[in-house]
DNA sequence: CTTTTCAGTAAACATGTGTTCACCGTTTAG
DNA sequence: CTAAACGGTGAACACATGTTTACTGAAAAG
């Protein structure tokens, strides 16, 4: 008659026998982290989701988030943490697909695609949260952003791409691919996924912003200096 | 001499004694969509807010809120319907100011601002509902906006504006302008509003940003239909 | 082996929630 | 002028919430 926790993750997993108590902690703490970004793929916003709710879908008792968490807040930028560590892998990943500079957008899009449906939400927690919902982790997440815009621009002056553009141009650039990026995302995230024709719709839309930008970007006349 | 209210101090706005039983439903109706947009720009979203909390910021009693709205959705939705009109009057307004083609986007922009911060909730509130929140109201959010990138699609060829390119690369313009503006409402809006120049900041790169777009619209190659 | 530490538990609390119901007083329609 | 329609009221309900307090039992430290 045990009816297990409904997480993916099952609670034994054997080598839950056998943890030392600070993995446990960190296993639980993981869960609460987990069972919030669960609730929002439902369809919530984080400044809606209570603590029972989250403590509920993890399967702890309430009392419990104090062990982990001060408050809601403290919880919600550890998803932003996580969330910039997602990005900061992607980009990591995305430094290895540098060789053909043929069709770069084309295949970018590709890996991102594939990153993307891997970290769906963590995703859709950072689109969502961007702009709506709690001011502190709202910029949290601006923070995190920015910081993945300017390491994104670093490394396209390290692959001498378009080497005539000032890192100010270049961080512009970026900055306008990195909005589209998460513009997309959530398009994509939300469709029915038993839809391949919709999505690939949605992707091609997508690669064609990215060559506008990129065209605009190639045509850019770097203003002289103001005297 | 007016005979004295049986309720003792009330006070008389002249209007709303005049005001015809319809008049006044519109009133306390459009009072609850205000007081939901105020605690939205309070920093919550929209689907943290509770309905009690709706009518005691409207002033009135929990229960009238069923004479208005059959749910909490109901009212998300008018808001919706309201951010709408919003976009659709921003649209009418550029309509007239076409004649000089020098330097539109600067010019467009500035009227953009004045309108952003005339209806500041109705931004915030659309941008930060389009990704976050109720499945319900993002899908209303996003036909509004598609509903505006296709009219401002159809003003632009209607301008001649870029006759060479297709209609649907127009509305892929139209698209990236539109994201890029609702972005840029989030990033404005946020602001403490007495830095102004840090404000200024923001819609510099603002500007850059969509220089860079229809810089890449200008320089555009239509391929050529498939075979 | 003993003692301390500490993640998780159970019960209780004050307060807030959405929704229902019968009711009132004015506006409207016949 | 009378009767109906109707926006707003107040009390009540069953239940959910965040947080506190004291407790448990196993892992860690001595």
């Amino acid at each position: 008659m045990s009816k297990p926790s409904p997480r993916g993750a099952s609670i034994d997993d054997g080598a839950t026998e056998f943890a030392t108590r600070d993995e446990r902690k960190q296993r639980t703490r993981a869960s609460l982290l987990d069972a919030a970004l669960k609730l929002m793929a439902e369809g919530r916003s984080f400044t809606s989701l209570g603590l029972r709710e989250i403590t509920r879908e993890a399967g702890v008792v309430p009392t419990s988030f104090y062990r982990h968490f001060r408050d809601m807040d403290e919880l919600g930028l550890a998803l932003v943490d996580e969330g910039g560590a997602t990005l900061r892998q992607l980009l990591r990943e995305a430094r290895k697909d540098v060789a053909p500079v043929n069709d770069i957008i084309r295949r970018s899009v590709r890996s991102y695609l594939q990153f993307l449906k891997a970290r769906q939400m963590h995703f859709m927690f950072i689109a969502g949260e961007r702009s709506g919902g709690s001011p502190v982790i709202r910029s949290a997440i601006r923070n995190q952003v920015n910081l993945f815009v300017l390491e994104m621009s670093q490394d396209l002056r390290r692959l001498n791409f378009l080497p005539n553009l000032s890192t100010a141009t270049l961080q512009l650039l970026c900055g306008l691919v990195v909005n589209t990026m998460l513009n997309a995302a959530s398009d994509i995230l939300d469709m029915p996924q038993d839809e391949p024709a919709l999505e690939q719709a949605l992707v091609d839309n997508f690669v064609r912003q990215l060559r506008m930008i990129f065209l605009g970007a190639m045509n850019w006349k770097e203003p002289a200096p103001k005297a």
